[in-house]
DNA sequence: CATGAATGAGCATTCATTCAT
DNA sequence: GATGAATGAATGCTCATTCAT
């Protein structure tokens, strides 16, 4: 996998990624072919294996960078100073967030990353990455929560380990509503999962 | 001496559909071909299709008769005359299931169900029968909820309808911790989740 | 193969070879099934093998029942006192035969008899049927001809035999109209046909 | 240094090609299978596709070239200045061309070409090719007959469409002479078709 | 006679991967 | 770096045939 110029061969190797994603989101993990992957991303077959190794040395690479996103947000609430209103104002972003971006709309994303999920349910090396993603995300989110009790924020009773526990698998639920009631309004959706999270941390 | 029996050809279907739950637990959607099925089920590959038409038939026999329980628990809860009490005590029953029954532990049943939930991202066919089951256990848990509400059990400011598609969302994503934090307590995390839907509901 | 009632039996191999010709007719020798012959007769799959020994057996037994009505016909314009007459308003019974009778109609009936002669061209227990038929129909075809020579209607220098032969062969080239030229005039073309036969047999 | 070589694909779909035809000409439409094919051109099964898209791409394919040949004979022809002598020549080429050519002697030829009309007859993708076929060499015959018409050598009172289909007729039914009478000698009975068709066309 | 459960070889096709150029 | 030819195991599915009842 030496290369002469290294520069050039990570920039690829992004490009090939992103088009991995892309055909991800159109056809999902089980109907995409490595040939999809080189058809969107313009290579042969046989290059593609310049860059990665196998189809799973995709998967995996795609997987740990597309949760490194989620990481920003919530790296981004920790500077707030009150907590609670910091975690409800970021979930205002999600209201608007429903347009086609660079990763396609807030639904496909979502059914790649529980896609993701379900994979590491099964194969170990996403699972290994999926969780030390979530272990870091959870280190934020447990020293979010902490600094809000300190402040007199958020309820002091509540274990922040397993609050955030707790938090992370009500983001992660949010994202089947697409699938179970598709005509659902997200927005309003969103309003009471910011009233449920309130109403969950709040001191009584 | 006629024979017909549509009772054994109906338990056959039930068999092969047990097996084909095996495989599914075992390797996944992705991982299990209709010869794995066979040959968990003991029969020939040929034989599979004088039971189902397809495998997509299997899959969706499958997802149907999956979901069928879910609701059973629902329609439990409604019978009792302290809502939130009954929905906090049938959460305490998951403490306990966590053990092998007939389908497996609940994490192997948790991981089967999202990959249904998945499948439905990108399969019209089990889609249609995800929403089925959803709109049923919906609106039960919407009559349950208004009963609250009426009973002064449940803070009668909540639209029903939305906070059944959160708490359904909720319930969708605690089977995601199995996957990011397989050795948190799951026992803990109902008892939090508990709290949760509690405060969420409770009058103010 | 012993049976009680040997006439039931017969009766009801007729059933199932009538029932196999509706198949053929629709779908064709490659697209017929066993199955599907079953379900046109109302049998079960394991009951066919009581009255055939093999698909192959049905096909040849078809073939041999298919074939005996065409001997009619040349029967029937022996008896004729002018042969080329004869021979010319047999055919015009075809410009009326396009409706549909109990075989189908005229180019189902074309299409099913070249797939027998195209069979014959590879299964040898099919061709020794069409052999003898055709030994058969030729002999009558031969004898016709010779008769009309010698009543000086038909040109005493061809070789009846030959003669004989090529005409078969035209007869069957006909048959083919309907797949190269679906909308051509039947009518038009058997007329041309009677032109044709008419100068090929009048004597100079 | 980009090959991308089209030729060299072309060139290997032809060998693909002519390996399919021997296995049609050995066991028929019916019982060639792709692997027949791939064992035959010497290559895996899954190459195969990467030169067709389909076994009936394949089918497809051989139909449109072996029928591409039968024009060529048609077009020399044309040329001649004696219609009726032109044909009549024409025919004895066939003759002497009853040994084995690249594509396989004259009966197994005329087998493969009957087995594509009757598959025409039911697959509406060879029968539109057949049929394109058929109106070229037909625009060819229907030139050629008013050709010899205006210079006296074919009756003018023929219609010239209606006679071209016709003679096509004669000359596909001339292929089922090889199943119906093996044994029957093929210079005498072309001999018999150039006094048909001579009889046929020449004016009174 | 009659059923339909059961078989297993065979089929067209897909796809991750390798390799010569 | 880059191509695309080539592989071969695997997949979902069909079908003529057999057999216990």
């Amino acid at each position: 996998m030496r290369t002469l110029d290294p520069v050039k061969h990570a920039e690829k190797r992004g490009e090939i990624l992103l088009a991995a994603w892309r055909c991800l989101a159109k056809t999902g993990f089980r109907g995409t072919s490595t040939a999809d992957i080189c058809k969107e991303a313009g290579i042969s077959p046989g290059h593609l294996y310049h860059y990665f190794d196998s189809k799973e040395a995709i998967v995996t690479a795609l997987t740990a960078r597309g949760l490194e996103g989620a990481e920003a947000g919530f790296t981004e609430m920790m500077k707030s100073s009150n907590a609670l209103a910091a975690m409800i104002s970021e979930l205002d972003r999600h209201k608007t967030r429903h347009k086609t971006d660079k990763h396609g709309d807030y639904r496909t994303i979502s059914l790649v990353v529980l896609e993701m999920l379900v994979e590491a349910g099964r194969n170990p090396a996403i699972a290994k990455i999926i969780r030390a993603n979530t272990r870091k995300i959870k280190s934020l989110l447990v020293e979010f929560l902490k600094t809000g009790q300190e402040r007199g924020q958020i309820d002091p009773k509540l274990d922040a380990d397993v609050a955030a526990t707790l938090l992370l698998s009500v983001m992660d639920g949010m994202k089947t509503i697409g699938i179970r009631e598709p005509k659902s309004d997200p927005a309003r959706n969103i309003e009471y999962l910011q009233i449920l999270i309130s109403r969950f941390l709040s001191p009584p």
